[in-house]
DNA sequence: CGAGCGATTCGC
DNA sequence: CGAATCGCTCGG
């Protein structure tokens, strides 16, 4: 059994965001309970962004702005926004105050509240409702109005640990043509072997 | 089943 | 005015 209250500790955060994200936020649970609803999906897919040298970071060149604003917060919160008039993305804020570091979840394997998601999806796929950064906002019922800045160390919307280290692979970002030499920065990673990706 | 395109709102 | 996307349509 999974035990959604093992929260990811607070020093967690704080480390390299690499690391932190090779080793303890892939194959960890996303959980919301939204709506007095529960669900929950492990990380399959995401991809890091540094606010200090980045070009394809929001925060670049640690600009803050009222949007960016989260970015720059103590690493444990959430950074959502809302994209092409139509999309939430979920970002997990990491380092230290004033660092604009983010990482952005790109896809979940559905584990838990898997009739819910396929209501808020309006779909019965089980590969379709979390495999996008747009999708799984969707399916846990995550908004940028409601979300944007909350710590996830408690609901309604936290990260619990995942069992271990797991094998992955590193790829380009996606949807960053704009960001010239950051642009093919392999800065993504997905477990190996998860048929839960949203591009392979 | 892959490429192409329109949808639609907010931040800068 | 363009965006860290998605889902539908169309052609092969």
């Amino acid at each position: 059994m999974i035990d959604y209250k093992q929260y990811i500790p607070a020093a967690s955060y704080l480390r390299d965001p690499f690391a932190f994200a090779q080793e303890e936020l892939l194959g960890a649970y996303l959980c919301s309970n939204i709506g007095k609803r529960f669900c929950a999906g492990k990380i399959t897919e995401l991809e890091v962004y540094l606010g200090h040298c980045d070009k394809a970071c929001h925060a670049y060149p640690d600009k803050k702005t009222k949007r960016t604003e989260v970015m720059f917060r103590q690493g444990g919160c959430a950074y959502v926004y809302f994209v092409y008039g139509m999309y939430n993305q979920f970002n997990v804020v990491v380092g230290k105050e004033g660092e604009a570091n983010a990482i952005l979840i790109r896809s979940l394997e559905p584990i838990a509240g898997i009739d819910i998601m396929r209501e808020r999806r309006h779909t019965e796929k089980l590969n379709n409702l979390t495999t996008g950064p747009g999708k799984l906002c969707q399916a846990l019922g995550i908004t940028a109005k409601e979300h944007n800045g909350l710590e996830l160390n408690q609901p309604p919307l936290w990260l619990a640990k995942g069992e271990g280290k797991n094998d992955f692979v590193s790829a380009p970002r996606v949807g960053i043509d704009y960001a010239e030499e950051y642009r093919d920065k392999p800065w993504r990673f997905y477990l190996k072997d998860s048929l839960f990706i949203s591009k392979k």
